[in-house]
RNA sequence: GGCCUGUUCGUCUAGGGGUUAGGACAGUAGGUUUUCAACCUACCAACAGGAGUUCGAAUCUCCUACAGGCUACCA
């Protein structure tokens, strides 16, 4: 049919809301298949619902898809959008009309009078009765007077498709198999809606046609809306794309994916600190699986084992918990230098937010800071969000919650005269003694603490915990000894003092 | 209601007439450890149900149940 024709793929999405795992995912195979044919990657934006698009959905959709790294050979946002624009529907009103205005000229479709109120309203009373609803083609028993007659009242018209009878259309889905429908179970469907816009099927499909789309790839809602779309390209003589539909991407509850499923937009995982390679790493494992065995793929080793006809069909329910890990293993196998620019511009903002006063004159040194905070931290994050968590203490003030200001008083330890000795221990780093001065670093930082807890015959880990509460208003902490390194002398024993005057008021 | 589709551990999946039904996440137990993680070890846990075909079915066929989609002048 087309064999030796580039690969040509598109995304369409509709701007109604911002960018969420199921379109990425969507777009995501799209963009594989098009790497992996050597062919052109196409985005299209499908803006026909002048009542449900909104126009800076259009910009979040192509900043998110940028941020995934899913760039578009031909579409909007492009200095030269490409020779089969204008990519935007909306933009396109006068060919939608052209094509239906043929259909019409060719018979193959109708003008329709009857106004959507009437309509709704049969369609009630059918449903009520527990019987199909079907258009009675009340408008195609028009006579050309007739119609001449409304037309010259002025009076509005949709167009509709003129479903051929008795006919079995049938296809192959790449995942689904072969699909046989009958045209009896398909309505004259409205193409051109009176106010002159296309609806969905005729748009996508004209649109499909004249951009020369060979593969489409597109969600499993999309499935029976294939027959219709078929005969739209039989109409008009179009060839025939293959047709891949995806298993939709489900909640957690098995129902489909909505805003009340959390955080389903892109752009709240941006947010999150998540990593474009987990993302996509993960949205390729919903539906996909290479073998029995490898879940973490680079980006190029999904390009090149990606397969089309290995996606199952079961739709998949999404899994926040595994999403994180793949997160967490690629964090963890970032370099400490890239880790460190990410988590840098992370706590840029974090900082930016907070009041001037709570920060530390550390605050001034992030820079320097992050690239040796970065390997302690780097094994105990999932997302950059929980490294900003883990390591805000560096560069903001702490304020001691009630929980560790009474961390100790049930506790059979002595936390002051633990704290005062670390004080003095630490004081004494660095301190000038001739030659023989002993630097403030982790390694001594360890030596003296432990000198501690075996003088006391406390178990270290008792030592370090009232450390902890003490620098940093936490039980949990990075590596002690490397955070009091990079916390420094004086912000160490400042926090020292702080506390032991809290908890003896 | 009609049409289309799907159903393997809690979740994502591998397998596609003969397997102890494999892996990963989560969970549990232990190890390591200055906390939290990470890491290591072990464990837990599934072929929706029923008929049929067959020497043999999770795998093929049919039925049922359940789930999802479409049935809009939404996409």
């Amino acid at each position: 049919m087309k064999n030796n024709r580039e690969v040509r793929v598109r995304f369409a999405p509709s701007p109604t809301g911002y960018l969420h795992i199921g379109s990425a995912r969507t777009a995501f195979f799209n963009w594989l298949y098009a790497k992996k044919t050597g062919g052109k990657f196409i985005l299209r934006i499908e803006d026909t619902d002048i009542a449900r698009h909104q126009e800076d959905a259009i910009n979040q959709i192509l900043e998110s898809l940028k941020w995934l790294g899913l760039e578009w050979d031909e579409g909007p946002g492009l200095e030269t959008e490409g020779k089969f624009g204008p990519y935007r529907q909306s933009q396109r009103a006068d060919i939608y009309k052209e094509f239906a205005q043929k259909l019409v000229h060719d018979k193959k479709a109708y003008l329709c009078f009857c106004s959507p109120e009437e309509l709704e309203k049969e369609r009630k009373i059918k449903l009520e009765e527990g019987k199909p609803f079907k258009y009675d083609r009340k408008c195609l028993k028009l006579s050309p007077d007739e119609i001449r007659y409304s037309l010259r009242e002025g009076k509005s018209y949709a167009i509709r498709f003129l479903v051929p009878e008795n006919e079995k259309i049938e296809f192959k889905d790449t995942v689904y198999g072969d699909i046989k429908v009958s045209s009896e179970s398909i309505d004259d469907f409205i193409i051109l809606r009176s106010n002159g816009l296309p609806t969905y099927n005729f748009s996508a499909t004209i649109d499909d046609a004249l951009m020369e789309i060979t593969h489409i790839i597109r969600g499993e809602d999309h499935l029976s809306n294939t027959p219709k779309q078929i005969l739209i390209y039989k109409a008009l003589g179009f060839n025939i794309p293959f047709f891949t539909h995806l298993p939709m991407i489900l909640g957690q509850d098995g129902q489909k994916l909505s805003k009340r499923h959390g955080s389903i937009s892109i752009e709240k995982y941006i947010e999150e600190g998540f990593l474009r390679e987990a993302i996509l790493n993960y949205l390729a494992l919903l539906g996909w699986a290479y073998d029995e065995k490898t879940t973490i793929f680079s980006i190029d080793e999904m390009i090149e084992k990606f397969e089309l006809d290995s996606i199952n069909k079961k739709p998949a329910k999404f899994d926040y918990d595994k999403l994180l890990w793949i997160n967490g293993y690629y964090i963890r196998n970032l370099s400490d230098e890239n880790l460190a620019e990410l988590l840098k511009d992370k706590m840029k903002k974090y900082l930016e937010s907070q009041k001037p006063s709570n920060l530390e004159e550390s605050a001034r040194e992030l820079d320097q800071k992050i690239i040796k905070i970065t390997p302690l931290v780097k094994e105990r994050i999932k997302t950059l969000n929980e490294g900003i968590g883990l390591i805000n203490p560096f560069f903001v003030k702490i304020s001691y919650s009630n929980e560790s200001i009474n961390y100790f008083k049930n506790k059979n330890i002595d936390a002051p005269d633990i704290l005062k000795r670390v004080y003095k221990a630490l004081d004494e780093l660095e301190e000038q003694k001739g030659e023989r001065t002993e630097k403030f670093c982790a390694e001594n930082i360890e030596k003296r603490l432990r000198q501690i807890s075996e003088e006391l015959n406390l178990n270290f880990r008792k030592v370090a915990e009232v450390i902890r509460i003490a620098i940093w208003n936490s039980p949990v902490s990075p590596p002690l000894f490397g955070t009091i390194e990079i916390l420094g002398k004086k912000l160490t024993l400042k926090r020292i003092e702080d506390y032991l005057r809290i908890i003896s008021q």
